[in-house]
DNA sequence: CTGAAAGCGCTTACAG
DNA sequence: CTGAAAGCGCTTACAG
């Protein structure tokens, strides 16, 4: 058969052709230009004679053929359960895509991505569609919501995976980010400010990540004996709320951050409706950073108080236990939770003393 | 020899063990699973029990070795002569990333991310990292500068790839950006809206995208009558040069935009410190979309003029251009350019009066 | 120190 | 309609 890869172009040399112009076997060839293994040494003759035919004839190794009989394919899997490379959310994982894009480079991965989870979400749940992250040696997995079924597969066959975020399921390898002491000492920091009643602002989506932040929340305001509520909303018509609240006493505002930032953007508007300052007239904190490339604050400008979710970091770990699982070496553990830098921002300031009139509005 | 891709865990299945389990052989089940060669027909009962193997046993086939034997295996590279995911740049090509995996999806295509380029120059030119491309069906090229000559080998061999961004080298099938009609329309409407003395910034690097935009200049120039200059910068003090271009009367600048967004950067400062308006005191035009999110001009504020560079649909039609070219349809057009979007944006006014004293330095 | 052989997991003529 | 065989270009024990 000819090659169907290059019609009509000379063949490019392969080890057999090396073979014979040096008068060797085509595994000399091999031997020679892969290195031998340990312990084997070649004739400097032998060497040199092949060196010198590859060098001649322009040889350069078949990846594809190197790959096959390496038994290795050198491709980790990305697969993620929403868009890989999301246009409406103002690009919130793309730090976790760089991270994982360098440590792979750094050793000596490519990268599949596993595509047309965006599009059909129904296609995502299909146990066939995340069948075929089989073809690289292990694979990532990414996103809020994870079909349980199809993974639980994977599992059973001994199929190398990780998890970037947090996972509940026994067993399941993951590098996430610790939230619940992150989220806590959100609270901490507010009660160190002075602020005495806050409220807790989330969506009602129930992704790990979202309960995480709650369970944080609330511990952060035991321990430090504070008034807490938690607020679900959908981001829309908060400004009664935020009056109620001011009514209260409520000084200052935790909020959730997620894929959409809905309920970030519904309390920025109707702080900003209010004609509220922050952290003047309102303190503010930001569960992980903001979605856009500048996250300013409503009523002010400044950068948010809060933490910083260490994407980046979290990719890197995770193809880095990839790895490590792909290796064989199952001892180790298999599930890291990073810390979250806190960010000191602007957004948190003493509590407004409670007699003094709101705003301009 | 073990198999090393997954010890100590189950073999992935393949061919023979379906074969072994529906009672055929290996190549029949190939024959099944691949779909039968025109003319051939397989018995409706074997082909149902490979199937229900195949599903069984959770198969997928190796791209590596469907490679090897010379057939297709629905991936599609992605190789870019610079971090795929750049962190420093701002994201600056990320609609392209967008537009990519949106068509391959469609497609039904995964794609594999060639990494490693990134870190290393040295590597990207390597002839042996440009040849692993062909682990995929074919290959996505981009980057501001590309190695020559690892790039002939693929065409020497005939792999298919396609450029994103428009390529001198004859032959070689590109999807990228009409630049020089683009850039003409903007000094066009530079001229339109009274402007006669004009200067075009741009920076030292060489690249295509860089002659094209200043040939578009050059020509809007011409056609208009207008006093054109072009000048070089790296972006750093540039106010000599700002304070000497209104001395001459100068009432519009048009800057070359690029991955560092040097040129602009540095006029924007320059703008700043002179507390100059825009486009009060100046009109400035930007040859494609700011860096930033949200690029606001300087002095002002506003909204660049300029146009869009239509990244999403560059790699939308790169992604199709790839496959055709794949399946093996050398005929039609394998070189296009796509129109940018005309951006109004708000930094194009009318010419400051000659006489006015110059903001308010 | 080197060659002959088997094998990586597929595809594709070619016989039956 | 299906099986046996050869081949893609390598790597890696295993003999000599």
């Amino acid at each position: 058969m000819a090659d169907a890869r290059a019609p009509g172009n000379r063949r490019r040399p392969r080890q057999s052709d090396i073979a014979r112009s040096a008068g060797v076997s085509q595994a000399t060839v091999s031997l020679v230009l892969r290195g031998a293994p340990t312990g084997m040494s070649l004739a400097p003759a032998t060497r040199q004679r092949v060196i010198a035919a590859a060098e001649e004839l322009g040889y350069v190794p078949d990846p594809v053929a190197t790959r096959l009989a390496a038994a290795t394919n050198a491709m980790l899997g990305l697969y993620t359960f929403s868009a890989t490379f999301p246009t409406d959310v103002a690009h919130s994982y793309y730090p976790i895509l760089v991270g994982v894009e360098e440590e792979a480079a750094a050793q000596g991965q490519d990268l599949i991505l596993f595509t047309g989870s965006a599009r059909a979400a129904a296609r995502a749940d299909d146990p066939a569609a995340v069948r075929r992250v089989r073809v690289a040696d292990g694979c990532l997995f990414f996103g809020r919501h994870v079909p349980a079924e199809p993974v639980r597969r994977l599992v059973e066959d001994g199929f190398p995976f990780v998890y970037i975020g947090r996972r509940d399921e026994a067993g399941v390898p993951y590098v996430g980010a610790d939230y619940v002491s992150a989220s806590a000492d959100v609270v901490a920091r507010l009660a160190a400010a002075g602020h005495r009643k806050v409220r807790y602002l989330r969506e009602h989506d129930q992704a790990l990540a979202s309960v995480d932040r709650e369970d944080g929340v609330l511990r952060g305001a035991r321990d430090a004996g504070l008034d807490t509520l938690v607020v679900r909303t959908d981001g829309s018509d908060l400004d009664a709320l935020l009056r109620e609240w001011l009514d209260a006493g409520v000084t200052a505002v935790v909020v959730e951050q997620t894929d959409t930032g809905a309920a970030l953007a519904g309390l920025g508007a109707a702080i900003d409706r209010a004609g509220l300052r922050c952290p003047g007239d309102l303190s503010l904190a930001l569960l992980g950073a903001p979605t856009g490339t500048r996250g300013s604050a409503p009523g002010g400008g400044a950068a948010f108080s809060g933490f910083d979710v260490p994407m980046r970091a979290m990719g890197r770990g995770a193809v880095r236990l990839l790895l490590r699982l792909i290796a064989g070496d199952l001892e180790g553990p298999s599930r890291r939770l990073l810390p979250c830098e806190p960010v000191e921002g602007g957004t948190i300031g003493p509590p407004r003393p409670p007699n003094r009139t709101t705003g301009r509005a």
